[in-house]
DNA sequence: GCCAACGTTGGC
DNA sequence: GCCAACGTTGGC
């Protein structure tokens, strides 16, 4: 039984739910937010998260992911040469961390961000549709959770 | 490409 | 500690 569900965000260009299901696990490393981070290190082996598409043509929900390590220090900080690097890290000190995660399932049906909009069930509460929110991983309540799987196995628009 | 909203930085 | 300036995110 999972804890806690969470929404992973991730451009597909750069990282899209098609590869995470081809490579079937990842880092989820690279965010440098803190509030993101401190939500990370709440996640448990086994909670399960929306992986939503940004920034993209088809923005929107495309699969399930499962957290398969919990939060440990983010190299890629102290990595010159990656594009996340902070010179502020150190070993004792590794300020942002990552977890890995894997594929889970994909849904029954690509959920569009304009779908999820109209539904004035998750209008008023879903992180990610709160004017202005930009948080790269949010928490999502487990009544949001059903909701969204629900309309996954609908039809759009429904 | 535009631009609103946000988080961070740095001067004071 | 305040807050203006800046860089980034992300929908449209």
């Amino acid at each position: 039984m999972p804890h806690n569900y969470w929404l992973f965000k991730s451009e597909p260009e750069t990282y899209g739910f098609d590869r995470l299901e081809r490579e079937g696990r990842t880092e989820w490393s690279g965010v440098r937010n803190y509030q993101a981070r401190n939500l990370m290190k709440e996640m448990r082996v086994g909670d399960l998260g929306f992986f939503y598409h940004s920034s993209t043509k088809d923005t929107g929900i495309a699969g399930i992911v499962k957290v398969v390590r919990e939060a440990y220090p983010d190299f890629t900080a102290r990595d010159r040469k990656s594009p996340y690097f902070d010179p502020k890290a150190t070993e004792a000190k590794p300020i942002w961390e990552m977890v890995d995660v894997a594929f889970e399932r994909r849904l029954p049906r690509f959920v569009s961000l304009a779908e999820l909009r109209a539904n004035p069930a998750l209008a008023a509460t879903m992180v990610l549709l709160k004017k202005g929110s930009r948080l790269s991983v949010q928490p999502v309540h487990p009544r949001e959770w059903k909701i969204v799987l629900e309309m996954s196995e609908g039809t759009a628009g429904a």
